[in-house]
DNA sequence: CGGGGGTTTGAGTCCGTTCAAAATACGTGG
DNA sequence: CCACGTATTTTGAACGGACTCAAACCCCCG
C-alpha cells in the first residue's frame, strides 16, 4: 500500500563521508540500535567502522568467517546463496537501514550466504567483540534482533511455500508488488513506474528460475497488457490488473 | 554420521505424569532452558502447563493469537503452513526437546504456522506473561532463542535452494538422510532400516510435490536398487548408494 | 465382509528447462 | 563520438520432469 515518492539511496558525497556518527544517522531509527541507549551508542559509534562501496562489490563470502555485522546507510545489497554443485540463488535484497550478517552472527562461525553490492553502498561494520559487548550490557538488543530475524523466518518459509505452490508468472507479479514500495515513482501521466534495481538473471535467481523463463514470462505479461517492461523501468498502467495477477493461480 | 540404536518416545505412563518437573526433565539439557539458572527453573516449572495428546491433534492453528510457546517433552510434530489458495505444505518436524511456536511468539501477533502431532506427544506450554518474565530476568535465554532462530534460518534458506535447483529424487534422498540420523536403526543382517515417522502425503508436503510424485520417486530409487520400502519401513542396503544419489544432480 | 483413507499406476498435458543462436545494450578505448 | 568487443537479454525449438485426472489397488478397522 501507499507510496509513490522515489526512494532512491544518494551517493555519498565527501562532505557526508566526514560525519559518519551514529548520533545523526538517519537510517537508526529504523534499525536495531535504535533501543541503544546514549552510552551504549556511544561505544557503537566508537567501535564501528565506516566503508563505501562502488557497485558490485562483495562484502563478505560465504563460508568466511563472521568477524562481525554490516548495517546499511545507503545503497542495495544482494544477498545470495550458492550449494556444492555451484547452483545459486538470490535470496533477498538488503536496503538502506538494514543490518547484514547478523543471522550468521548469532548462528554460527561463518557465514551461510555472501553480500555483495548492487548499488554504490556505504556500510558501517562492528566487529564481534563490540557487538557482543553492546549485547550483553543491553538485553533488549537482542530482543530486538530476535523478532527482526523471526520475521525474517516467516519471510524465507513463505517463499518456500510460494515457489513450491505457484507459477513464475504470479511469482514475478509478487516480485514487482514488493519491490514496488520501495522502487517506484510516477510518471508524467500518474503511471507507477517501477525502477528496477537488479537485472534479469537477478530477477531469475530472486524467483529461482532461469534467465529465459524471465524473458518470456515479462513477455506474456505484456501481451496481456499487465505490465510494460523498458530495461529496468516498469510501467504498471493499471494497478488492480497487476493484483489479479496474484489471486489467481 | 553416527547412531544405528532406535530412539522412540515411549508413550507417557500415568507415574510418568505425576512427576513432570522441569528440574528433572530429561530432555532439558537439550532446549534453550538449559541457560537458566535454579531460581528460573522454578519460574518455569511452577508456570508450566503439561499436555498429552494424541496423534493427529492439533496444538495450533495458522493464524491462532500466540498465547505462549510449547516444549515437546516427548513426541514427533509437524509444522505446516497453508497460503491464501489452500496450498498447503509441511515445512518440518519438531521432535522431543525442541521448543515450538518461539519464532511467532518473538516475530508477531499470530502463529505463522500450524502445529499437529504425528505421535502421541506430551508437551509444556509456557505461557507468554511467563515467558516475557524470564526472558527480561535471563538475557542469556533470549540469546539462546536467537542462535537456534538464526540456525533454522539457514536451515529454511538451504530448503529454498533445494527446492530450486535439486530434483525430488535427490531431494527424497537428502530426507532419508535427515531422518536416518534420528529413526533408523539396524535389522538382524546389519543393514540400516529407517522407521519413517511420516505417510507419502507428508513426504510430498514435506519435500513440496504431490503423492504421485513420491510413489514414482520411490519405485524409481527400488529400481536402482538404492533404498527398498516397505510401509514406513526402509531398508537401506548400502549408505554409500544413498549418499551417491545426493552427489549427483 | 464391506467401507474408506492412503497409495500406486497409467496416460496425457503443461510449465519450465536446455541448448543454441540472434539481437540488443553496455562499456571501453581509439 | 564512433567502433568494437563483451555481456546481457531475447527468441526459437525440442525435451523432460512433475502435475493432473482418473482408476485400480491395498491395507487397516470396524
Amino acid at each position: 500500500m501507499a507510496m509513490t515518492r522515489i526512494r532512491r539511496d544518494p551517493p555519498p558525497t565527501p562532505s557526508q563521508m566526514e560525519q559518519h556518527s551514529c548520533f545523526n544517522c538517519q537510517m537508526r531509527n529504523r534499525t536495531e540500535w535504535c533501543v541503544l541507549p546514549q552510552v551504549a551508542l556511544s561505544q557503537l559509534d566508537d567501535s564501528k567502522r565506516v566503508n563505501t562501496f562502488s557497485s558490485g562489490h562483495v562484502i563478505y563470502h560465504q563460508g568466511d568467517p563472521v568477524r562481525g555485522i554490516y548495517c546499511i546507510e545507503s545503497g542495495t545489497v544482494a544477498i545470495r546463496k550458492t550449494d556444492v554443485h555451484g547452483n545459486s540463488i538470490l535470496l533477498r535484497l538488503a536496503h538502506a537501514g538494514q543490518t547484514i550478517g547478523y543471522r550468521d552472527f548469532f548462528g554460527g562461525e561463518v557465514f551461510a550466504a555472501s553480500a555483495e553490492t548492487l548499488t554504490p553502498t556505504t556500510l558501517c561494520h562492528v566487529d564481534r567483540d563490540s557487538l557482543r559487548n553492546l549485547l550483553s550490557h543491553n538485553p533488549e538488543l537482542g530482543l530486538k534482533f530476535l523478532s527482526h530475524i523471526a520475521k525474517d523466518l516467516d519471510t524465507a518459509e513463505d517463499a518456500i511455500l510460494q515457489h513450491t505452490s505457484l507459477s513464475v508468472r504470479t511469482r514475478l507479479a509478487h516480485l514487482l508488488l514488493t519491490l514496488k514500495d520501495r522502487y517506484a515513482g510516477v510518471n508524467a501521466r500518474g503511471e507507477i513506474v517501477i525502477s528496477l534495481p537488479i537485472n534479469r538473471q537477478d530477477i531469475a535467481a530472486l524467483l529461482g528460475t532461469r534467465p529465459e523463463t524471465i524473458a518470456r514470462t515479462i513477455h506474456a505479461l505484456e501481451s496481456d497488457s499487465v505490465v510494460s517492461f523498458s530495461g529496468r523501468q516498469v510501467l504498471v498502467p493499471d494497478l488492480s490488473t497487476l493484483l489479479n495477477e496474484i489471486e489467481s493461480n
